[in-house]
DNA sequence: GGGGATTGATTCAGG
DNA sequence: ATCAATCCCC
């Protein structure tokens, strides 16, 4: 984040440049409306790939130039680390003089803000720790365990995503709000988020959701706070506002409510972030918020050729709670969509290294194409195939760096260097490298900690505390207490400095061979070296930064922000990842039922969950610039487990005209041969297509059967009570015969 | 009581 | 394949 600290803005004032000549010039008559608009709420409703990135930062050197706006009285939302990077270069090209935008995402805007406001709330220091995920995960385990819950049926990634929905939709969170009628499970939830809340707040930690709900606590409960922001901006804009949950719509209120003047910019068609708490009312019910709002429309699309451009607007007509748009190109219609069915995913995989090759034959540089799949395992298969074919390629997301065992050790210990109220880093690196701590001595100490209130870096000073503990462990924890409080000088040093006298204190040499030999360890220790390097480069960026800062970086890092462009590289991520990207070729794959629709979502919410799923085949579709390419297989391993797959339903919404080849190779006899398969291994006799009766659902048709044996499932499309996945085992559903 | 190996469940998407 | 719980040896 390269923007200026709060404080040196008040130093140099920002210089308002002169008028650029021509900066509307090229923009079509929305587009030029939208950058025109000075007062009151504006709603952008921009089509994929209609130009709204030049919008945005067309809009912002306009109000700087024409309008006197100050450079540092705009601020600018995005959704991830990229799409803030590339607005701040795009606006950095137009004014190069200029400095002092704050142009930043949701989580990095409220780390700052509360890096510097947040010790007006007794509860934290402004040294706090961002939990990620894992440590998130970690803490969760162990409040459900203090509190003698059934660690079997309360899972800790469970309850996260129960405490992430409360907090998004601003539950307060140490008063047990759940739904009476909610039965025991909601309960329970409650009952550990509010011991969560509890050490989370004796950590000093914030995870990623408390980023954003604290900020707003301290805004309603602190209003001069808050005022001393809003004050400062006179221009608030949000981008992929479609993907914007509660609390950043309330926390927009606040930072555009003194003057008013909000732009929110996006497309109802891309939300594919609902099930994160992202609420598309927020732009769908903006006029009705903002009844004086004036409304842009971008339907002209730049970016792909007429006939992706066709496929994508009629697959998404099937969504029934949109708003219409007719999206247009002068492009021409170009190629036709290729459809490429496969045996399974490792032909798939094969297939599409393939196509790769001939594009890069036919002139494509291998940095234009991409290629989508619905989940993070998939990208083995093509990576293997891309490796074995010569294919070079790049992973986006997947697997991070950060999350590696090592790194994760490492991180924890500056954590801890840095907060030692952090008893999840404490625990954490207690034994690393190994000091004869284990189970037991921890448990006592952790005890002597609660008892007295203490967090464990106190606690283990005690002297008492320790009397209890003996022989190796005591000796071990004595070693790590001093090993903690001799590091904590090295936190002012900046990032890289103490990163290295960290690994120097402890010995990373002896722990790297405790570790592994051979090349694991010779891998881990070019991991920390990679580590070592951010962390360098990251003291020559941002020299105010220092410890805390690189750590709030790290921890705020998402997938697409590695996306290297430049390099000649094709290009692998999830479909999650490419929104906002684009390609000039485009492959995505697993087009199946239960992948893409993928199954637990349209499950877990079979009005939504669809039309979710539609959106994001839509969202990786509009990607592609000249060429698409779809493809499934009918075949395909799930941890372990080979699965017979049938096309995505999608596939029948895609006009046919539009496809290779002109009808979709969705057959029956292929339908057939995988109901038979099915029978086969699974002990039941149910053939797709097969029409059922069950007591309480009435009669349906079979749409899909999935394992076998105690665990064979039936996807019963009924008559009267819609979709249900059945455990054949319980269901004592009665065969009535082919549909 | 700590440390290692083996077994056993687990994974939708991400800041 | 990867991470956690369990088992067994020092």
């Amino acid at each position: 984040m390269d923007w200026l600290d709060v404080r040196s803005m008040a130093d140099d004032a920002p210089k308002v440049s002169s008028k650029i000549p021509g900066l509307l010039e090229g923009l079509n008559p929305p587009q030029r409306e939208a950058c025109e608009h000075e007062q009151g709420p504006l709603l952008i409703l921009a089509g994929p790939g209609s130009g709204k990135t030049r919008v945005i930062t067309s809009r912002v050197a306009y109000l700087i130039t024409e309008c006197g706006v100050g450079p540092d009285e705009i601020l600018a939302l995005t959704f991830t680390n990229k799409a803030a990077k590339e607005m701040r270069e795009r606006v950095q090209r137009l004014l190069p003089n200029t400095q002092g935008f704050w142009i930043s995402t949701f989580h990095s805007l409220c780390a700052r803000i509360l890096r510097r406001e947040i010790e007006i709330l007794p509860e934290y220091t402004r040294d706090f720790s961002i939990y990620d995920t894992a440590d998130k995960r970690q803490l969760l385990k162990t409040v459900i365990k203090e509190l003698n819950y059934d660690a079997k049926r309360f899972r800790p990634p469970v309850l996260a995503s129960w405490i992430s929905n409360a907090k998004n939709n601003c539950a307060p969170d140490d008063g047990l709000t759940f739904d009476p009628d909610g039965g025991i499970d909601d309960e329970v939830c409650a009952r550990v988020m509010a011991r969560y809340q509890q050490r989370m707040r004796e950590n000093n930690a914030l995870d990623f959701d408390d980023l954003l709900l604290v900020t707003l606590e301290m805004f309603e409960k602190h209003p001069g706070v808050r005022d001393s922001y809003s004050y400062r901006f006179r221009q608030v804009m949000v981008d992929e506002y479609q993907d914007t949950n509660r609390v950043q719509y309330r926390l927009v209120q606040h930072f555009s409510g003194h003057h008013g003047n909000l732009t929110v910019c996006g497309d109802p068609d891309q939300s594919i972030y609902g099930w994160r708490g992202a609420d598309v009312r927020n732009i769908l019910d903006f006029e009705a918020d903002h009844p004086e709002a004036k409304t842009v429309r971008l339907e002209q699309n730049y970016r792909s050729t007429g006939t992706i451009l066709k496929a994508a607007s009629v697959l998404i007509a099937n969504n029934s709670q949109r708003k219409p748009k007719d999206l247009w190109t002068e492009s021409g219609e170009g190629e036709l969509i290729a459809l490429i069915q496969c045996g399974d995913e490792e032909d798939e995989a094969r297939e599409l290294a393939l196509r790769c090759k001939n594009l890069h034959r036919q002139g494509k540089a291998w940095s234009e194409i991409a290629i989508f799949y619905r989940m993070n395992f998939m990208q083995r298969a093509l990576e293997s195939a891309l490796r074995l074919s010569g294919v070079p390629y790049q992973v986006v997301g997947g697997l991070e760096f950060y999350a590696r065992r090592e790194i994760k050790d490492l991180m924890a210990w500056l954590k801890l260097m840095v907060n030692p109220r952090d008893d999840g880093a404490f625990l954490r690196v207690v034994n690393v490298p190994s000091r004869g701590v284990g189970e037991t001595s921890m448990g006592r100490l952790v005890q002597y900690a609660r008892e007295r209130g203490l967090c464990l870096s106190d606690a283990v000073q005690q002297e008492d505390a320790l009397a209890q503990i003996r022989g190796r462990a005591k000796k071990g924890l004595a070693e790590f207490s001093a090993m903690r409080q001799e590091l904590t000088e090295a936190v002012e040093a900046g990032a890289g400095v103490a990163l290295d006298t960290l690994l120097e204190t402890i010995d990373a040499e002896r722990w790297f061979m405790e570790m592994d030999t051979g090349d694991a360890m010779i891998d881990r220790e070019s991991n920390v070296e990679e580590l070592r390097s951010h962390a360098h480069q990251y003291d020559r960026l941002q020299p105010k930064g220092g410890l805390p800062g690189f750590l709030q970086d790290v921890a705020l890092v998402s997938d697409v922000d590695d996306l290297d462009e430049g390099t000649e590289q094709v290009k692998m991520m999830t479909l999650h990842s490419s929104k906002g990207l684009e390609f000039p070729h485009v492959f995505v794959t697993g087009l199946e039922e239960e992948l893409l629709p993928h199954g637990r979502a349209v499950e877990e919410d079979p009005e939504n969950g669809l039309q979710e799923e539609r959106r994001l085949l839509y969202v990786g579709m509009t990607r592609a610039m000249e060429g698409l390419t779809l493809s499934y297989a009918t075949q395909r391993r799930f941890f372990g487990e080979d699965r017979w797959q049938r096309p995505s339903c999608f596939l029948d919404e895609i006009p046919p005209e539009t496809i290779e080849g002109g009808v979709e190779p969705t057959e029956e006899s292929e339908t057939e041969a995988l109901g038979e398969f099915d029978a086969e291994e699974s002990g039941h006799d149910l053939l797709i297509g097969h029409l059922v009766k069950h007591d309480h659902f009435g009669v349906g048709t079979v749409q899909q059967l999935t394992g076998a044996g105690v665990n064979a499932r039936a996807t019963v499309s009924f008559n009267r009570h819609g979709t249900k996945q059945l455990l054949l085992a319980y269901a004592g559903l009665v065969k009535l015969g082919n549909s």
